[in-house]
DNA sequence: GGGCCGATGAGCAAGAAAAAGGGCGAGAAG
DNA sequence: CTTCTCGCCCTTTTTCTTGCTCATCGGCCC
């Protein structure tokens, strides 16, 4: 049993592997520094009483009230079926409530509650907090050029969304 | 960046929220990215028969076999409950195998099988893969650009490593 | 009425936090 | 110097949530 199959399995020449090389580290790197930024986000916001994954919703409900849970899925990259869990314990926790729309019977709207409202400031503010910590040290170039490699990646990685 | 968030939330009207809107924007693009990046890399591995974050457990112990738990996890940027489910997924599927260490009793080494060695390659292959298709577009410096703002923001948040 | 779209339910797995179980080692006491 | 106990480290267990895929149900439009 060998214990190493090779210890450097890309040395055979060619400069192509420089880049896979590159691109290998790249889900790992990506991978981990998403963990720590939920991870970091979810404490920041743990005081409001909501979870990581939920900020979204109330931001984005803050800004477009009434979207049904289709819409927001779409706009937080998550699938439907999640979006609908997710509302479904936000509502238990009181921050969102469901209405069902008068014209078409599929639909249903969230709407932030009260409460739900009253919290949108402190979970922006703690977003914004997060992504400050974040990128300290950074030049604002720098954070941009970060924001635009990443959505390029996202839009590379997107299975069926504008070809292929 | 024509956002509509000044106005609700004009309290104190700052020219530092320019830097800052991008800084907020971060957390979600990370979020949405390394989601992407997950969902792609599941379903490359899936033909090994393994899930997401499964794989650098298999890389991590084809570099160095007989590694704890805890090393494993501190590696891979997880915590330590979760490192121990899934080496115990792991083993149940074929791919690793716990030993006790004969020295410390507290210790558990975890080596790759046969079946584990096996799927090295090929799992190697689909991180590179997913990662190339992920950078598909950019240049060298492009992706060796978003490695390095990556382990940045990863060291910058964590909890207590270095400064704080 | 049939196809289509949207929401929801069930099952599987990762990840985190809190807490429990067990062994090792160092320091105190005899 | 020997022994015993306490504290610490590592692993594992438990509980909560997110997220995905597959499957189902219900209402709308043609």
């Amino acid at each position: 049993m060998s214990k190493k199959k090779g210890e450097k399995k890309s040395k055979s020449g060619k400069k192509k592997d420089l880049a896979a090389l590159s691109a290998a580290d790249l889900a790992p790197a990506i991978t981990q520094a998403a963990r720590s930024v939920r991870t970091a986000l979810s404490r920041s916001i743990s005081d409001s009483g909501l979870y990581a994954g939920q900020d979204g919703v109330i931001l984005a409900l803050s800004e477009d009230d009434g979207q049904t849970p289709g819409q927001l899925a779409l706009r937080l990259g998550v699938k439907a079926p999640t979006m609908t869990r997710t509302i479904g314990r936000m509502e238990a926790q009181g921050f969102v409530e469901r209405r069902a729309d008068g014209h078409d019977g599929r639909l249903t709207k969230v709407h932030l509650t009260e409460n739900g409202l009253r919290s949108v400031e402190s979970i922006g503010q703690s977003v914004a907090d997060c992504g400050a910590m974040a990128v300290k040290g950074f030049s604002e170039k720098e954070v941009r050029t970060l924001l635009k490699l990443l959505r390029a990646v996202e839009h590379n990685l997107q299975p069926e969304t504008g070809e292929d």
